[in-house]
DNA sequence: ATGAAAGCGCTAACAC
DNA sequence: GTGTTAGCGCTTTCAT
């Protein structure tokens, strides 16, 4: 690798590499002339200069580190790629980093980042993290971060997530309020945050509209395509099918289409379907997910927006909880029993 | 942001900043006990190297620049994981630009990863992208650089790309060989290289097998949604319909789908399509696309590996191609004529 | 208007 | 074994 210096330029035009340094920065000092010779010799001998050293003896180094979980999951990617979008227009870079929902590699990610003096972090946990302690240290070196998704609750740090209770209730009153009484919810594991909320804003709605809470149709599994399938095959087996199903994520009620085709069950005719998601996924399902959809974009402007007002110190650090306001979209897979 | 630097330690150890360096380094000139002490304080009073400072000195970073023109392309971001998961098994870090397709951000963001001095760079060129010169530079200053999926001819680099023509070739193949003769090709613009490439794997294996290539069979439109639906409207409107469709990728393939079903067509029984995508969207077509994988992480992989081979001067700069294998994968949408 | 000196946090080379 | 000196490429005083 080959780099160019100030000072070779400097040399080059026989000054001061200081004066170099200043013409650089259209710093008032120097003449209109030795500037246009700088910026001359810059552009003949292909000078770029080196952001590390600015860094060194600035401390603030307009870099951003990320730690998703995993950007398999296309949820991510999306908020990532918001994120980028944000920051490249705040004149911010991103060190994107995965944790592969790994404790250890979140950690280890983290110190890397911290190491790189990033002037913020955006952190998604891992399923497994459990050890705060690298947050409470983080807090110690005033290291502005902010959570998105999931959150280490109590570490002192301002979070950006959805409000699942809320909007499962919201949804579901919309859905019982088109005529349905009959819902089966195919749940996560209750461990889980993510599915306890949504589960209970399934029950809270249903007692709100005086609809028995069924507890053989709230099918418990996990959070993947299989599960989806194996609950709808349970279901059936149980005999007493519901009108609409809720799913506690997309890839469960994908699960649950291919299951119920299968059966010669057709999607909104004989089975309703709608979940948790987003749209730009359930998109292709056929037909179309009614969809819980929980946008990643919002999630990921809205989180470093608020960390670079906290970087800034536009924002007190630490205070806020943001919640991404979730849009309940009736497509094709439920069809209205009463009219709107 | 409060920073504990290696004099701090020292100070507080009444000893000088170069011991506490070494210790950190474990070096042999210290003694044992001396490491310990060191370690100690270390973890006492929070400190985390300045990896900013290290890089100064070293003119290394283990920072990999990756250009991508879109993260909301499935595609890109399965590439970006993947390369991401090599780096961080080798101990590199990654930063990520996206250019959204503009010639103009994508140099940005390259000068901007030169300035950070990155150690090399993974660019996948943006559509516009035709103005070269910034490759010369990265050329004269030689810092590593390999391209993936599009390339910028003769510029010297290194790269790692599918073989569109190949692969068209011996997919129609097999489709022919499962004894069908009707195919249709909805293509994307033949101004675009990966358009024309896979309309000529097309042209070229009909001829192979002696059929005939039908004009009115070849339909040019574009590379979204619904292009793929009006260019079946387009087909039906021709009253000729073919047994099987080849599209030029998944977002086609699934207008195709679309406009199939709203004219009643059943898939695959009344009508066929297969075409170019990648498996983990095409999964959840219904019924699953028959398709020309080309598989994101394959790519990126091979792409990280070359590049760090390249850094690490395992390998001779900027002679390499590789060209990744296109895999065929026959599912659900296409139905044997003929049995294997 | 231009330049000399000092320092950002770290490490390599060389004493003691 | 431990410490001193110098330097990575840049910027920020402070002289001239």
């Amino acid at each position: 690798m080959i780099n160019i210096r100030q000072s070779d330029i400097a040399k080059e035009l026989n000054i001061s590499r200081v004066t170099v340094s200043k013409a650089l920065r259209n710093h008032p000092d120097i003449s209109i002339e030795m500037k246009k010779k700088v910026n001359e010799a810059v552009k003949r001998m292909g000078y770029v200069p080196n952001l590390i050293a600015k860094q060194l003896n600035s401390r603030k180094t307009f870099t951003i580190g990320i730690v998703v979980p995993d950007l398999e999951n296309n949820f991510f990617s999306y908020v990532v790629d918001s994120m980028i979008d944000y920051a490249t227009e705040k004149d911010y870079r991103v060190i994107l980093t995965v944790s592969r929902e790994k404790e250890s590699v979140e950690k280890r990610n983290i110190e890397n980042l911290i190491g790189m003096r990033v002037d913020g972090l955006l952190v998604c946990n891992s399923q497994e993290t459990k050890d705060t302690l690298i947050y409470s240290q983080i807090k110690r070196m005033k290291i502005p971060l902010v959570f998105f998704d999931r959150v280490v609750a109590d570490a002192g740090f301002s979070s950006v997530v959805f409000d699942d209770r809320a909007g499962a209730i919201s949804s579901l009153d919309k859905v019982i309020g088109a005529g349905f009484t009959m819902i089966a919810h195919f749940a996560g594991f209750s461990g889980i945050n993510i599915g306890k909320e949504r589960c209970e804003g399934y029950r809270a709605s249903l007692e709100k509209h005086g609809i028995p809470v069924r507890k053989d149709w709230i099918i418990e599994g996990g959070y993947e395509l299989k599960d989806g399938q194996s609950s709808f095959m349970k279901l059936l087996a149980q005999g007493d099918m519901p009108e609409v199903i809720f799913t506690v994520n997309d890839r469960v009620a994908l699960g649950a289409y291919k299951a119920a085709k299968e059966a010669g069950l057709r999607i909104p005719e004989d089975i309703g379907i709608f979940g948790y998601g987003f749209s730009e996924i359930t998109d292709f399902f056929d037909p179309q997910l009614t969809v819980i959809n929980q946008d990643p974009r919002k999630m990921g402007l809205e989180a470093i927006r608020l960390l670079l007002n906290e970087i800034e110190k536009k924002t007190k650090t630490g205070q806020n909880k943001i919640y991404i306001e979730e849009e309940f979209l009736w497509r094709k897979s439920v069809k209205r029993k009463v009219k709107k």
